[in-house]
DNA sequence: GACCTGCTGCGGTGTG
């Protein structure tokens, strides 16, 4: 045993820690001088799992030296998606080496880390650096980078599937291709001089000339010395994981993927309503199961009741304090528009097992490692199966404890996407995190980087990215568009000097300006967000943030809720909203506008053969015999298809001809469909629609009389073929793209969104990319950066490939019409979803669906119920 | 400018 691996096992020991089967074959790999990916789950060790192999492999290298004080320089990097991760790490390892006895500096860096801190680490570099892929950037757009990284022996990506299927997944791609590139050079400098970084008599980092030229162009030989390791959470693309970290050129046999399989036991309800048939069939607030909830929640030391949307979480919070008083001051609310230090005390207060309950949403998904919670609830339908594991995960969180978690529906067909979740646990299926491919905004942005600090050179730059997953099957000729984008503007902008960025100086790509550079490093990044208000207190101290457009529609002295508060509205001044304390125990809670996520495929396919079980008569879920009340009613009204099956319900009332698919597949991929298949019927019978969707189904509606049978008959009706051509035309494809070329035009630098503190309006901003989009698509339509927002609009908003293979599946099923009377428990949810839900509304979503409820129960199909704001579909009128 | 229920995440200046 080396001298490290005995430290290592005395300091296991010293913990009282049992080492796991995967931590030895961790340290084994890395040892021999393997990179990989650790499948390993949160608080299983993981980090330590990483951190002590390291430790191992410097002291065995330096047995004799590794105690005195040395300068090694910037030894191991940490990257987190996490800027609060970095500080729970950085001391965990710090204890480590102090027990050790090596006295190393553990330093972080980001956004939080006082300027002086910054500074002070140019001049001398900690041994190991926990920072964000952001900081990593502008640490690339620094002079002289590459004296910081040159001694570096490992970099560890953690949380990797965070990362993974994100353009911030890019940047780390990006990042960790020029880090290889520069350890090639300087590992083929350094072959043989076992001394380097070593030196105690200088300051220095390294020993070595400036680079003035980068590195050589990579031979077998001269593979990268470099480790580089990913972690991630399991999903259901690991291999890939793997490949997309590690890039095109690393050698196959230096890559190993350790799996932890620790078994995590998870214990997981449903909670049912006590009486189906009375419970909601449609919403999504779940308030009605309060009570319950409420009971495990006296019954657990400290839960977490995890809601889908920030407004949720405000409702819930406010829902307890009303029923359940005694809870005040032992119950907290965690949301991303809550103001930080509201955030950090919660965190703080959940590790001093001071709260009994915390409403959150996914903001406390990551970074609540270490905190003791016995209890998860889930509140709605998580939508994706890992979403669901990693929020279970997150109670009974030391190793061999019991997860507990809780499904709360929201209405009654949720309930079975409870036994799917079950279902799909237990069948160990894990949602995919798809890589993302030719982001030429986040090049563009990269390339700008490097010209910021030392510049770069086409040819050596292209071979670099070349080696990414991401940009593996860039073409010579998009490269050579980007160069010209930033150093001429293109072919559109050139005559502005504005993009005119980059000059080229004997083949060096450079930025001499000043104030470019300064402009760039003030937009590294790529996560861009709406602007929103900050709401404070007229004493002062900040609440949070909420949107510019609900405080648009409030008046002075108008009450609303928020951060748990009630609040009266006083003004706004320079983006603050400022309120004071209010008795009203009625106010409006603000809504916020987000991601909208659809149902997982995942999920999806497991919830269809739930159905398809259903349909079969198997009763062996409780979910389901809970349900049978209402499957029974679906049965009677209309049908229950079975996995073979496609069901449509046709139906008629005053406010015209409803028809109603149910492929089961999202909503995104419904809200395509509904407009190809409006379109599609449009073709044969000019007619309007409008279309109302959600993670089940969607419907069409219309004045018109259509003659449903005739047109199923035709073949092309869910047909594939010429699918791009239709959506084209059913959709406003322009308009979504132009929507998401606003984010491409901000990361790739055509905007510029001010100096911190003093924001350009949006307003100007939208106009100007708004502008930007038409130039482009007038006079460059080729434009790489145009076709990519077309193209990002197909994949995310469509979720077109999807599409393709529900319109495959539905191909191969035997369609069953269905004429019914009145709305079935499969319809009635989603005509529900086309009730407008204005956020200034007086009358609760629960009046408006007993409303409805009562304009289509007793009377038979009465007066319909107010319909507005319905999404509008096709508007193709007779005769066009 | 569009959303109508809808998450999360990062970064941060100058000049005389």
């Amino acid at each position: 045993m080396t001298k490290g691996q005995q430290i290592i096992q005395q300091w296991y020991r010293q913990k009282n820690w049992q080492q796991f089967a995967f931590q030895r074959e961790m340290e084994a790999a890395y040892l021999s001088g393997y990179s990989g990916l650790l499948n390993a789950p949160t608080g299983s060790g993981k980090t330590f799992a990483l951190f002590l192999p390291f430790l191992a492999g410097f002291i065995n290298k330096y047995p004799d030296t590794y105690t005195t004080q040395k300068n090694n320089g910037l030894l191991m990097l940490w990257i987190t998606p996490l800027r609060a991760l970095t500080n729970d790490i950085r001391k965990a390892m710090q204890e480590a080496c102090d027990e050790i006895g090596l006295p190393w500096h553990i330093a972080t860096r980001t956004g939080d880390t006082p300027a002086a801190e910054k500074q002070a680490l140019k001049k001398k570099l900690p041994e190991v650096l926990l920072t964000t892929p952001e900081s990593l950037h502008l640490m690339l757009a620094q002079k002289e980078y590459p004296k910081m990284f040159g001694n570096l022996q490992i970099v560890v990506i953690d949380e990797w599937h965070e990362l993974l299927g994100t353009k911030r997944g890019v940047q780390v791609e990006l990042g960790l291709s020029k880090l290889k590139a520069l350890s090639v050079g300087i590992g083929v400098r350094d072959a043989g001089n076992e001394e380097y970084g070593l030196d105690e008599n200088k300051n220095t980092i390294i020993d070595h000339p400036p680079r003035t030229t980068h590195h050589a162009p990579r031979s077998p030989e001269s593979r990268t010395p470099l480790k580089i390791w990913g972690i991630s959470a399991t999903i259901g693309n690991l291999e890939q994981a793997a490949e997309v970290l590690l890039g095109n050129d690393f050698p196959s046999e230096k890559i190993k993927m350790i799996r932890a399989n620790l078994e995590k036991k998870l214990d997981i309800r449903s909670i049912i309503p006590d009486n189906v048939e009375n419970y909601s069939w449609a919403g999504h607030i779940g308030l009605k199961l309060l009570p319950q909830v409420m009971e495990i929640v006296a019954r657990s030391k400290t839960t977490l009741i995890f809601t889908n949307t920030r407004s949720q979480s405000e409702i819930w919070y406010h829902a307890i304090l009303d029923n359940y008083p005694e809870y005040a001051g032992i119950m907290a609310m965690h949301h991303g528009s809550l103001d930080n230090e509201l955030r950090n005390w919660v965190e703080q207060a959940l590790h001093a097992e001071a709260l009994k309950v915390v409403v959150c949403t996914s903001s406390l998904d990551l970074g609540v490692d270490f905190r003791p919670v016995d209890t998860v609830i889930q509140v709605g339908s998580p939508k994706g199966v890992a979403r669901f594991m990693q929020r279970a995960g997150r109670s009974g969180h030391h190793p061999g404890a019991v997860s507990k978690a809780y499904f709360v529906p929201t209405h009654s067909l949720e309930l079975l996407e409870g036994a799917a979740l079950k279902a799909a646990i237990k069948k160990g299926i894990f949602e995919s995190r798809d890589p993302m491919l030719l982001t030429m905004d986040v090049l563009i942005q990269y390339m700008v980087t490097l010209a910021v600090s030392d510049g770069f050179r086409a040819n050596e730059l292209f071979n670099e990215i070349k080696s990414t997953y991401a940009f593996a099957d860039i073409t010579r000729n998009e490269f050579d568009q980007l160069l010209d984008f930033i150093t001429s503007g293109g072919k559109t902008l050139a005559q502005y000097d504005e993009f005119l960025k980059v000059e080229v100086e004997n083949g060096l790509y450079k930025v001499n300006s000043r104030r470019v550079a300064m402009r760039h490093r003030l937009s590294i990044g790529t996560i861009t967000s709406e602007l929103s208000v900050r709401v404070k207190w007229l004493s002062g101290g900040s609440l949070g943030t909420i949107e510019e457009s609900f405080i648009s529609k409030l008046k002075p002295g108008n009450t609303f809720w928020f951060a748990g508060r009630s609040l009266e509205f006083i003004r706004v001044k320079e983006m603050t909203a400022y309120v004071k304390k209010s008795n009203s125990t009625k106010g409006i809670i603000p809504s916020w506008n987000g991601g909208r996520m659809p149902l997982s495929s995942q999920l999806a396919a497991v919830f269809r053969d739930k159905l398809d079980e259903v349909a079969h008569g198997v009763e062996k879920d409780e979910e389901v015999i809970a349900l049978k009340p209402l499957f029974n009613l679906q049965q009677e009204l209309s049908h229950l298809p079975q996995s073979n099956e496609f069901l449509i319900e046709s139906f008629k009332s005053r406010e015209g001809h409803h028809l109603l698919f149910y492929p089961f597949e999202g909503r995104l991929v419904h809200e395509g469909m509904a407009s190809l298949l409006a379109f599609r019927i449009s073709k044969i019978k000019p007619a309007s629609f409008s279309i109302a969707m959600n993670d089940y189904g969607f419907e069409l509606l219309t004045d018109d009389d259509i003659p449903i049978e005739e047109i199923l008959e035709d073949a092309g009706f869910f047909s594939i073929d010429n699918l791009l051509d239709d959506i084209q035309h059913s959709l406003n494809a322009n308009e979504m793209a132009r929507r998401r070329f606003r984010d491409i035009a901000h990361i790739g630098g055509l905007v510029f969104t001010g100096y911190p503190g003093q924001q350009v309006k949006n307003r100007h901003l939208q106009a100007s990319t708004s502008l930007l989009f038409e130039v482009f698509s007038e006079y460059e339509p080729n434009n790489l950066l145009v076709r990519q927002a077309y193209n990002e609009a197909l994949a995310f908003q469509l979720e077109e490939f999807r599409l393709r293979a529900a319109l495959q599946r539905i191909a191969t099923q035997n369609i069953i019409l269905k004429v019914i009377e009145r709305p079935t428990p499969f319809a009635f949810p989603i005509m529900v979803d086309s009730l407008g839900r204005e956020r200034l509304t007086t009358e609760t979503l629960e009046e408006r669906i007993a409303k409805m409820a009562r304009s289509y129960g007793a009377e038979g199909v009465a007066e319909p119920a107010e319909r507005r704001n319905r999404k509008p579909g096709i508007t193709r009128k007779k005769g066009f």
